[in-house]
DNA sequence: GTCTATAGAACGATAGAC
DNA sequence: GTCTATCGTTCTATAGAC
């Protein structure tokens, strides 16, 4: 727990995992090539992490960790300056883009790298994996779940839900892919400015929650 | 270039690589995994695909190359039986969308499975598998963006170059996680039902696409 | 076209000295 | 806490018999 002047191997291991598992995949990375690029020795990952399973959950955690958190402050604050108002869609929305989206614009060197990662874990198939996440992830998705269902009342529970996953899609896929806007716009898209990422995404998902039910039940 | 009365050992090494794709990923699946699953020798991998990449982007062309031919086809007959009517944006988004949702119900054995591959593509870090399929779906990405634009004219090019994107991120997300909405919603969605979840996706792209835009140039 | 056998390298993990 | 050395396994790929 102790302070060090200089990176110390814990998380230098860290570091240099997270970026060859944006690169490579976790599968696609090796320990060794972790250690190379963090320059230490192949048995300080056993000792520091465990294993190559633990260690991968140490990089999501050591990121995922104050981004749920501050999803959850910033939905509880919502509530709080509205009094007995109703949440508003937009903000809902911001609140839960922006502590991940914030990270791509972020001071940290390979915190860009980060966002990537975070986008590509939902369509990971490890099973272990998804657990994790499933424990990782659930106050946010219940808080944020209910604070949708509040605001969007008169959709019927089969277009809601459908919708919450399509939301998480745009959400994934946006934080993954930080080039293909870019190409694709031919440079119009400007992934690097973090409000404009942020309002074209708020914008799109509100748009798809508030369509007109294809009239389920 | 003959027929068999039984799956000859090429189709049952893609059947077999196809399962096993999804199961664990490209980098988690080794040729011994698939070999054994397909009853065959190791030898005849490197015999008929000569590498593992080359059999990965057989296992993708073989089932990516009959969708895009029937999307752009669709579009075709879309801009035909319109005559010089406009395109109207959700018959685009179910040409767009349908040829890869089809094969979830399909009746083939294991086709169940390739669309969750297929929409896992797209966040793979592998550099030469993204220009694989940057050449795959050029021609797709090409007359689609055309015909969005189209019907879309008011937006302008910022706003629509972003919701293209995260239109392909809700798709690709649909096509990947076939348990979630399921688990989520408590039973409520059927991912079984081809026919809901084109028209869930629909309505959902449909809304993003048409909300109004956010103010840019 | 299919097999056996094996080359040659890389993998995760650990024991034990310091 | 960090190192060297190494175990046992698994990997892709190929050579050569049939």
């Amino acid at each position: 727990m102790s302070e060090s002047s200089t990176t110390d191997t814990k998380t230098s291991i860290l570091d240099a995992a997270e970026m060859l598992f944006v690169e490579k995949g976790f599968d696609g990375t090796s320990l060794r090539s972790v250690v190379a690029k963090a320059d230490v020795n192949i048995a300080a990952v056993h000792y520091h992490f465990g294993s190559k399973e633990s260690l991968i959950q140490a990089v999501l955690a050591r990121r995922l960790e104050p981004i749920n958190r501050e999803r959850l402050e910033r939905l509880a604050a919502l509530r709080e300056s509205n009094g007995k108002g109703e949440l508003q869609l937009e903000d809902v929305l911001r609140a839960l883009f922006e502590p991940a989206l914030r990270l791509a614009g972020g001071g940290e060197p390979g915190s860009n790298n980060i966002v990537r990662l975070i986008g590509r874990i939902f369509s990971e198939p490890s099973h272990a994996l998804q657990l994790f996440l499933k424990d990782r992830f659930r106050d946010v998705f219940e808080n944020y779940t209910s604070a949708f269902r509040e605001i969007l009342t008169e959709l019927p529970d089969l277009d809601f839900y459908w919708r919450i996953h399509f939301m998480l899609g745009a959400m994934c896929h946006t934080l993954c892919d930080r080039e293909r806007p870019v190409i694709l716009s031919g440079g119009v898209c400007d992934v690097e400015s973090q409000h404009e990422v942020l309002e074209q995404l708020v914008a799109f998902v509100a748009g798809g929650l508030r369509a007109q039910s294809t009239g389920g039940k």
